[in-house]
DNA sequence: CCGCCGGTCAACCTTTTGATTGATCCGCCC
DNA sequence: GGGCGGATCAATCAAAAGGTTGACCGGCGG
């Protein structure tokens, strides 16, 4: 099918120098441009377009230092025409990433410590229009299915990272345009099925199962 | 001088490859040996020198997903005869981390993102046996140095440990065999060291400066 | 088409937390 | 030996968080 044509999104350039001499290690594999942001990934991608250069996969860190982040520029990208599949590489597995990228239409989540084969493998699937997962990501996605009953749903898991950075009820419900009412609500669900009664052990267990990342990481 | 001898240290092959596509595009840089964590990279260190080759910089990553990590590495690099300069490059500047590596011996701290051009010069300082810190680093170090009256006093970091968990104030003073009442008076205190107004920031920023693990960890 | 679930909101009440003030005790350093 | 800072405790008030009940809406699947 021809030479595989990838945009790389990463803050680091190290990372994208790593990934670009990788990519190109692999026969059909090309690296059509780099962005270290999410805004300059879009830039990249429209202007490949214009000069009718071809875009296969972007490759997508989620954390970058400024600009857009990884989940909004996964959600730009797919709202184009004939968008091109995102397969996000990035270091952290917890829940509240994963199921951000899987929301904004990423369509594969790899972990950066993969061996080089994975990422090719992944690579190969994206193009080719199906999903890859890194094994860590699909057993964490197989255990939320087979215990409905005590997984936390997408907003509660949003819930529970804005209150691990600290926010108060008030703080929370203005962030997210809802209700004081409506957030205690949620936090009354998440201490459920968490089984706690308080925010900061709800924090401390979600930090310990990976449903968020530790506070400030 | 000639050629200087670099070991990469660092447990995702992503960075490794980048590292080593970018070190060997500089003259007189050449990648004696990879290692993808602590204790590789002392066995790597032994083989060299076994060989008679040299090892002028170690280039070594704080973060190991297995095995021993970077500040242990360090410190036992340091204790070798003739130990090479250990130059760390990682992703985080919080305090703990340059404060740990520090003491185990590094020679500088360096961040990922920092230019190609400025990860060049740090590795020559440290291979001419000088001091190299990111300027977002010595920034932190000069900010802390000149603020001692925020410090915490040891009891108070115990019970921003025990808040973490998510005891409540009651709680923390059984465990402590102490009354609520002085649970409450330090907590103020930490409040205001830590310029927050409650416990779920306090935790936030604590695990953020790396004054107490992050929860559950 | 109806039920269920996720998300939203409100009223009400109890408990916990946070802020303030003021006090005692002890060890340490000048 | 007087001062200072860390640790301890108490009383009181205000604010935030937590628990309970009940309600409405929209989408999705049987």
């Amino acid at each position: 099918m021809g030479t595989l044509h990838i945009l790389l999104v990463d803050d680091h350039p190290v990372v994208r120098a790593g990934l670009r001499a990788m990519l190109t290690g692999f026969e059909d594999f090309s690296v059509a441009a780099e962005a270290a942001d999410g805004d300059a990934a879009l830039r990249e991608l429209t202007r490949l377009r214009a000069l009718g250069e071809r875009v296969d996969v972007v490759l997508m860190d989620l954390q970058m230092g400024a600009g857009m982040d990884g989940v909004a520029a996964t959600a730009a990208i797919g709202k184009l025409d004939s968008a091109p599949p995102v397969l996000i590489l990035t270091t952290y597995d917890t829940e509240a990433d994963i199921l951000a990228a899987v929301e904004a239409g990423a369509s594969g989540y790899m972990l950066k410590d993969a061996p080089p084969e994975q990422i090719r493998q992944a690579v190969l699937s994206a193009a080719a229009g199906q999903t890859a997962l890194a094994p860590k990501v699909a057993a964490l996605l197989m255990s939320r299915i087979s215990s409905p009953e005590t997984a936390l749903t997408p907003r509660e898991v949003q819930l529970l990272e804005l209150l691990a950075t600290g926010l108060t009820n008030r703080a929370i419900a203005r962030r997210l345009f809802i209700s004081e009412a409506t957030v205690k609500t949620h936090l009354v669900h998440i201490f459920g099925k968490l089984g706690v009664d308080n925010r900061t052990s709800a924090i401390a267990l979600a930090t310990q199962r990976r449903i968020i990342r530790a506070p400030g990481q």
